[in-house]
DNA sequence: TCCTTATATAAGACTAATCCTATATTATAT
DNA sequence: ATATAATATAGGATTAGTCTTATATAAGGA
């Protein structure tokens, strides 16, 4: 559900082909819903279906010929509803924290290499987020008016932000691991 | 995947059935991983088959045969290993995300509203984590080692964390939604 | 020369998870 | 009197998302 309003609210901007979906999506909301390839062309097809969206062909010599697909007045109504709608209140699920919930299994030993290993990964995801705002790519043309750049920029701080909250707990946990901390059963 | 772990995690404290693993899931690692009722049943059929497992019928009158599975050699040796190896990197995924990204299509009293909602329903989850550890029901008892008692705090802390950084997010917006720094294109 | 990357689309197969429904009885609450 | 919660299981249908493969050509790098 989320994906179609994600592509409708990109297409808000510009229209775009599926290809350049993918890019978009790659270079920007990706931290927060990446996107399959396959399911964005999928998508495309049911949203123009539905009328939320339409199409142009335009032939390519030696090439498909590339498909733009822009919003409809239906799909600006619709976007906005559920912009302005509810939140789509989406269940949290980590699959690293199942580890930790039966971490209990293992040696202190294999306990600490695998918080250092989460350490390491929070740390090298923190370092490409400082390098986000950077790297504006071709297609972020459409969305840098300042007010859309603004909101890009809060979904970053946000990740930044949880991101920094998870390494500090990776990093509190791995001091109590060094300082024998951990209940020996 | 995930979820076979994790029901061999609990199997490997105690012999269970479906429907207690059901309770477990919901009072314990819901935060992070919630777990549907037919897809536990479905998961330790799967679990059978593989070896993992084992199960024992206990006739009861008038109810349904309760069916014990308890977890197997093989199952033990395959949920060190799991829990050993590499952390399994789930991609995150934010729907309200979506909404913020696009934000800018709304007023900025709707944007206000939305953020506040953002951060009630913040407030509301952190509330509930904190009594959590009060409410150790009757299936915690397996769990209740000091050693297994403490990763399960640590899945908590990290939850409560993560929840911080996002209501702390939610607030430093608000502010400067108040203070009008919010550009208008 | 050969391999990879970029451009462009899309179907097929599969997995994980959700939602709904069915069965059967007892106890409790309104 | 009626409804719902608790105990216990499980199938059917559907959705969302992933992975793999197919088609077609040009440009650039090793």
């Amino acid at each position: 559900m989320s994906l179609e309003f994600a592509i409708l609210g990109f297409l808000n901007y510009h229209p775009y082909t599926g290809y350049d979906l993918k890019k978009i999506f790659d270079t920007s909301i990706r931290h927060f819903w990446p996107a399959d390839q396959s399911q964005i062309y999928r998508t495309l097809a049911r949203l123009t279906e539905q009328g939320f969206a339409g199409m142009e062909k335009v032939p390519q010599e030696d090439r498909p010929d590339r498909k733009v697909y822009h919003i409809t007045e239906a799909g600006q109504a619709a976007l906005r509803e559920w912009l302005a709608g509810p939140p789509p209140l989406d269940e949290p699920r980590s699959a690293p924290l199942i580890q930790v919930f039966f971490a209990g299994q293992l040696t202190d030993e294999e306990i600490l290499a695998k918080f250092d290993g989460f350490a390491a990964i929070m740390r090298a995801i923190l370092a490409q987020y400082d390098q986000v705002p950077a790297q504006i790519g071709p297609y972020q043309q459409e969305i840098t008016p300042p007010r859309e750049h603004f909101f890009w920029l809060l979904t970053l701080d946000n990740g930044i932000r949880t991101m920094r909250a998870n390494l500090e707990w990776a990093e509190s946990v791995i001091e109590r691991i060094k300082s024998g901390k951990v209940p020996s059963e």
